[in-house]
RNA sequence: GUCCCUAUCGUCUAGCGGCCUAGGAUAUCGCCCUUUCACGGCGAAGACACGGGUUCGACUCCCGUUGGGGAUACCA
């Protein structure tokens, strides 16, 4: 057979005219994988035959938001709309062979035919009117919109990779509309027409269009086209198993990423939405594009849970190197505090992710967690831990301060530890209180990684300017 | 209205007729670890929507019901 040695062609064809929806995004990765996976190629076709709610805008943020999740394509991008000639060329030719006709039914005429079907509980709105007319007959200034003259009989079945055997009667389909009233052609002349004219063979899309299909095949089946496989991945529902709407969060990858999640995360969240591999959760790209198959794609809707997600971004945050880290706070800290970081800021900052990195469930976090290691002085100090700070504890402090000088304590973190154990012992303070005290007068919180590990990664100098008294307001 | 798809713990899912007293992840709760908060470790609770078949045997197959979703545009 020749579809086994025919090399896998994917696309995704997203029309530009709003955000990267989730959905949408996980088309593109599953179009991608199983490219990849075969050694095949992706495509990426931008369907901007709507010329009215196409904007470059658009187009810039699903561009944008692809690179970021590392989705990249093949070849270069092609625009639908660049390819109308095309499709006129080919509805000329089925007009020429009989197999389209003109209709010259206004959008009213439509309205109330559609109207009629339904309370006469017809399958069809269309009444095929100008099916067997002839154009002569054609009202003055009416411009015709193109149709096809599809299977009214028999059934028209579709094997399809991820629904099965999926059957539905031709007199469910009407006489589509191939090109418009102004000659453009119609999403369901054009993508039959790129797909075949990119040969494609695999499309791999939302379950929204299974319907559509039967109409596509109508199309090929009129042009004596050969049929890709399809694929109908179910599509993403928000958290309450509704439609997936800006009122459940953001529908938009770029504002996850604004959350502060990271890119494997929202690969690997959306990858096991709807995709399995036994019991495996955590799956690098590379290990994805060795697993994926259209087989373990689920049949069912998914709910997006950003809880799951945020669970994931806190394992890849804890994963990735402290470097790659502290790149991608910088950023949010510099604009957030209107400050710009030296390189000894970084530096500290570096050495502060190790303890950083299990706390934090977004970037966002990390960067908030992160900040006290390199704010000016004096610290803000919350009101938790300025409760720590009283005139007794800043005692201590003072002692606990010399206790280190005098013995000559390596800065470091067991060693600190070490000393904080045995001063705590002589001088009966509680080891749970102390240790806040620290805290609240290093870092101006209650809540940060280890105090020790604080104290190493600030340095001697730097610990001491924050326990200096005129910094701390008691 | 008509047509199509779908249905396992709260959520994501494993299961492709006996391995299931239904497994994992996440969330929840408890215990442990502990200088705070997390991480981590251990444990608990938690699901086959319902009703008919088919079969020696159904979570798994078939048919209904119900719930959810989609299509029905001169949108894509």
């Amino acid at each position: 057979m020749t579809d086994s040695i025919q090399k896998v062609r994917t696309r995704f064809a997203p029309s530009p005219t709003g955000d990267l929806h989730p959905g949408s995004a996980r088309t593109a990765l599953f179009n991608w994988l199983f490219a990849r996976h075969h050694g095949g190629e992706y495509l990426l076709r931008i369907e901007d035959t709507d010329r009215k709610r196409s904007t470059p805008e658009a187009l810039d943020t699903i561009l944008n938001g692809l690179s970021w999740l590392g989705i990249e394509h093949d070849g270069s991008i092609i625009s639908q709309f660049k390819q109308a000639d095309r499709h006129r060329e080919i509805a000329q030719k089925l007009l020429d062979e009989g197999k389209a006709y003109y209709c010259y039914s206004s959008p009213e005429d439509l309205q109330k035919m559609r109207d009629l079907a339904k309370i006469k509980g017809h399958p069809i709105s269309y009444d095929n009117h100008w099916r067997n007319r002839d154009s002569s007959e054609a009202p003055h200034g009416q411009k015709p919109t193109v149709r096809l003259k599809s299977q009214q009989k028999g059934i028209t079945t579709l094997v399809d990779l991820v629904q099965g055997h999926v059957e539905i009667k031709n007199a469910q389909l009407d006489d589509m509309i191939l090109l418009r009233s102004d000659g453009t052609p119609t999403y369901m002349l054009a993508v039959v027409v790129d797909d075949h004219d990119m040969n494609i063979t695999h499309v791999i899309r939302g379950d929204d269009h299974l319907t559509n299909t039967f109409r596509q095949l109508q199309i090929y089946k009129a042009l004596g086209w050969k049929t890709p496989q399809f694929a109908h991945i179910p599509l993403i529902h928000g958290p309450d198993g509704t439609k997936f709407s800006k009122r459940h969060g953001s529908t938009s990858v770029g504002g996850y990423a604004n959350m502060g999640i990271m890119p494997k995360a929202m690969t690997n969240y959306l990858l096991r939405l709807g995709w399995s591999h036994g019991d495996d959760e955590i799956i690098s790209t590379n290990q994805a594009i060795e697993w994926f198959n259209i087989n373990s794609i689920g049949k069912s809707p998914a709910r997006f849970d950003i809880v799951k997600l945020l669970s994931l971004n806190s394992h890849y945050i804890r994963e990735a190197s402290s470097i790659e880290l502290v790149q991608a706070i910088k950023p949010i800290l510099e604009k957030k505090h209107k400050k710009s970081l030296s390189e000894k800021d970084i530096d500290t900052l570096i050495k502060g992710m190790t303890g950083l990195k299990d706390r934090a469930k977004t970037l966002l976090d990390l960067a908030e967690n992160a900040w006290f290691y390199v704010a000016p002085l004096p610290l803000w100090y919350d009101e938790k831990a300025q409760k720590f700070l009283q005139k007794e504890s800043i005692e201590s402090l003072k002692i606990f301060i010399l206790y280190l000088s005098e013995n000559n304590i390596l800065w470091s973190h067991d060693s600190l530890l070490a000393a904080a154990r045995i001063f705590v012992e002589k001088n009966n303070i509680k080891m749970r209180y102390f240790s806040q005290t620290l805290r609240a007068a290093l870092t101006g919180s209650t809540v940060s990684p280890s105090i020790f590990e604080v104290m190493e990664v600030l340095g001697k100098e730097l610990s001491l300017q924050r326990f200096n008294l005129e910094n701390i307001p008691a």
